[in-house]
Order: structure tokens, then sequence, then C-alpha cells
RNA sequence: GGAUGGGUGGCAGAGUGGUCGAUUGCACCGGUCUUGAAAACCGGCAGUCCUUCGCGGGGCUCGUGGGUUCGAAUCCCACCCCAUCCGCCA
């Protein structure tokens, strides 16, 4: 949520900024509900003020014995005109809130502007893609060539579309990715593990973003009480990432100065609906509606964030060096940012059988949208809560960490070379076989 | 699922209809004292919103939402959450 200062103040620079993102701001109904806010909340508050006012006039003259049926009287007459403005005001902050909720964080000045996609910026480059003396198989075929290690017909039979099964050593090296992952964050970056619920509730995405606006990409899991019916408990949604759970742990709070920065490294399935992705990446494992991954998350104070996004992203492409997967570094445009972003770098791995870089890894830091939306806070330097600043990225996805490990190390027989850095987590396991 | 107790400022913990947005302690900040620190003493210290150039003035908030009342942290209703015990259970 931008702060509703800030539109008040700079409304015309503020649209210019959301114009860079896609995004039109309607100043004129801002402007309109702002005066009605203004010319309501007066209005109300002086009624308030009187009643106040009157009220304990009230009770001084009880106290001395002396007769307030006068002054009764006149208080009387408040009641519904301060009850009517006190419901307008309501309503209309409700209004204006929904309004401020809707509206997307705005470009830090080094994002570089554009419309999507294509504009965005590669910054750098690691690893050289493999050259390959024999045809190229992608996951798929490789996966069912592996004693059926991934597969995607079960998944649909169990569940549907976008599903995977994994078996065997495929099922493995997964796991070895996670834990992998994991222990590269905790032990030499400094992250503290968090396991945390895969359910959560609205007042969590709404803190991070992802409500009101993208319920559809959600799945809502209803809660009936007492066997259904009427008084139904609010409903729960799947997390689509680590990112809401973890970010979430600081939500209402105010923080000592001193526990910042708070790292968090947390290992999760993540589940998405795709809605309006139909068709896309139909094939393989790419986009599926559940999939793990290692969230790193920072919580920062607001002096330290943007170097924070940096090493936050080093930390990401660690993960990728040491598995000695080729990728590449890309800034995203302005018209191609998350909801609540401020800055983000995506991490494209190469995969020879698309023959281009896909995205693996997210990071981006939000400056203080989300905490505001949360109302996550420490206490500064001059003794007032300010907010703080949040930052999350993939460290890495690893259902795409997966793809990229059995596609960049296949061999002509179909067997795939494991990564030095997971052998010890495959028991010693240098080569996955096909039919093993 | 049943029973009981409870949700108050960063923390602890008072407060059961009228200057209570809230006693007190701890923590924190400033000062006196001290070579420095500690201790002691003095002072300050919830959040948020509106208004104002500023000084200041005002509103709202005691889990959440309703209600009663001129007036609610205090009374009533609903809900949420936490603790403990019982039942069930991976």
């Amino acid at each position: 949520m931008l702060d509703i200062q800030l539109l008040r103040s700079q409304l015309d620079s503020v649209a210019a900024r959301l114009a860079d993102r896609g995004v039109v701001l309607d100043t004129t109904r801002f402007q309109a509900l702002e005066a009605q806010r203004k010319e309501l909340q007066i209005r109300t508050q002086d009624l308030q003020t009187r009643r106040n006012a009157l009220s304990r006039q009230i009770g001084s003259l009880k106290a001395k014995g002396e007769d307030p049926a006068p002054v009764l009287a006149e208080v009387a007459g408040l009641g519904d005109a301060l009850k009517a403005a006190e419901a307008d005001l309501d309503a209309l902050l409700a209004t204006m809130n929904e309004f401020a909720a809707g509206i997307p964080n705005l470009p830090h000045e080094s994002v570089p502007r554009g419309r999507a996609a294509d504009d965005n910026v590669e910054l750098r480059r690691w690893g050289t893609p493999r050259v390959f003396d024999f045809p190229v198989r992608d996951h798929v075929d490789l996966g069912a060539g592996l004693a059926g290690g991934l597969d995607f017909e079960a998944g649909a039979r169990i569940a549907g579309a976008r599903f995977t099964v994994m078996r065997g050593a495929v099922a493995r090296l997964h796991r070895a990715l996670g834990q992998f992952m994991l222990d590269v964050h905790t032990r030499e970056h400094g992250y503290t593990e968090i396991y945390a619920p895969y359910l959560v509730n609205a007042e969590s995405l709404f803190g991070t973003g992802q409500l009101p606006k993208f319920e559809e990409d959600l799945f809502r899991v209803p809660r009936a009480r007492d066997g259904g019916g009427e008084g139904a408990a609010a409903p729960l949604y799947l997390i689509p990432t680590a990112e809401v759970p973890v970010t979430n742990l600081v939500r209402g709070e105010i923080l000592a100065r001193e526990a910042l920065p708070l790292k968090f490294v947390c290992h999760t399935p993540c589940f998405r609906s795709e809605a309006g992705s139909y068709g896309k990446d139909t094939r393989g494992m790419i986009r599926q509606h559940q999939f793990d991954k290692v969230e790193l998350v920072r919580i920062e104070h607001p002096d330290s964030a943007w170097a924070a996004l940096e090493e936050l992203t080093r930390h990401a492409e660690t993960i990728l060096e040491r598995l000695e997967l080729p990728y590449r570094r890309v800034v995203l445009c302005t018209g191609d940012m998350g909801f609540s972003a401020a800055k983000t770098y995506d991490l494209e791995v190469w995969l020879p059988a698309q023959h281009t870089y896909r995205e693996i890894s997210s990071c981006s830091c939000f400056d203080a949208f989300q905490a505001r939306r949360m109302q996550a806070r420490f206490r500064g330097e001059r003794g007032k809560p300010e907010l703080v600043h949040t930052l999350n990225g993939s460290g890495l996805a690893v259902g795409r960490t997966l793809v990229a490990v059995l596609e960049n190390g296949q061999r002509a027989d179909g067997a795939v070379v494991v990564p030095q850095a997971l052998r010890g987590y495959m028991g010693g396991m240098e080569v996955i076989e096909p039919g093993s």
C-alpha cells in the first residue's frame, strides 16, 4: 500500500510513476473522494467533540448534585446527526481504503522503463551453455526414461493437469535440492530456517499483496462450521509462496531496532491456480499447481534494504553456481513487475531443450509497501515506530531447478550426471542411470 | 468436540459506568551526581488519524464487530484468539 499522504500531497507524480507501470490512476476520483473525506471528517469530529464535552459536563453536574436535565436535552439533539456522520465517514474511508489497496507499488528510480517482458534488461551472465553432440532431450523425456522418475500421467490421474509424481532417484534428487539449498542459506548465508503453515488467512495474503486483487490465482479452502450452513468460518488459502507466511511473521509487530535485519529461509510447497495461463508451459513441470520452493525473506531497516536486495540476489545466484547451472540476471522493467515490488531481479537458468533462459528465481525489494499493509514496524532512531522494509527471493524454485539439473546434466544414453554439490545428499550417487 | 480461565501501552500487571487513553513496575530516552560506569535521584515515554507554516487544538483505539447509555476498558450479544483439563487423533 502506498502512503496515503503521498497520494494527497503528490498525486500527479504518483500517477506519472504508475503510468510507467502501465497503470492508470484515477486522479479525478481520488480528489473527489479526498474532498468529501475532508469535509465529512471535520464535521464528524466536530460533533464528537461537542458530544464529549457535554457528556463530561453531565458527569460533573451529577457529581456536584446539580440537575443535568438541560444539558441532557442538548446532547440528545446531537445523536442522530452524529450517528449519520459517523456511518457516512466509515463508508467513505472504506471506499478510499479499497481504492488505495488496489494501487501497486511505485518502481524504484533504478528500474528501467518498459511495457512488458521484452523490455527487461539483462545485467549479467554466468556460465557457458553446454554444447551437445547428440539430440537434446527435455526433462519430460529424460524423466520418463529414468524408470518413470517423472510421471505426468500419474499426476494427472491423481489430481489433474499440472500435477506431477516423482519416483525413485528423481524424487530423491528433488529432496536433495531442497536440503542443499536450505543448508547453504542457513550455514553460509546466515538465514534462520523457518517451518510455517501452508494454509494462511486472508489478512496474511492482504499483507503481502496477493489479496484483494489476485484471489483468482489462489487455491481457496472453505471451512464449514458445525456441519456447515450459517456462520461458516473465514476461508483459508493454500500459500502461493512461503513469502506469505514468513513475511507475515512480523505483521502487527513493533520490533526493536537491534532485531533487524531478520533473515529467514523456508522450504515449502507452493500452490497456484495458474488461472489465465491456459496453454502456457503445458508440457512438463515448468508450470505446476504445486511445486516446492526455498524462499529467502528479509526484514530490513530502510537504510539497508537496497544493499540487502543485492546481497539476497547473490545468495540465490550462489545456488545456481554451485550446481554449475548457467544463468543470467535480468532486471524487470516497470511494466513487468509484480504488484507489490519496487524492484525485481529475475534469475533465469539455461534450459538446453528450450534453448533459452527460463525464470528460476525472482528477488524483490518491496520497500515499505508490504510493511504498511501489515503494519510491520520497528522502533526507530527517534524512538518512534517506523515501517520496516521487506524483501524476498526464491533461493530457488526447486521444481524448476530439478528440470535444469536433468536437462543440463544429461548424457547421450539418457543418464543424468549429478552435480558435485548434490552427491553428498544422494548417498554418493554420481549418475542417475536410465531405468534405475 | 466438552469444560474452565483469560485477551489492557515494548514487556509485566492494575483498573468493573463519568477528567481513565488508562495506577504501578521493568525496559527505553534525557538530566543531576561520577574521572568513567553502576547505583541513587529528577524528568520524559502507547499508537494512529484530522487540522495548522508552526505553537497548538481535536478525533479514534483497552482481541474484533455489534448493542445499551448523555457517557463504556468497565454492562449486554456474537465472533476470533490464547492457556489449562477431558475426549478424539497423526
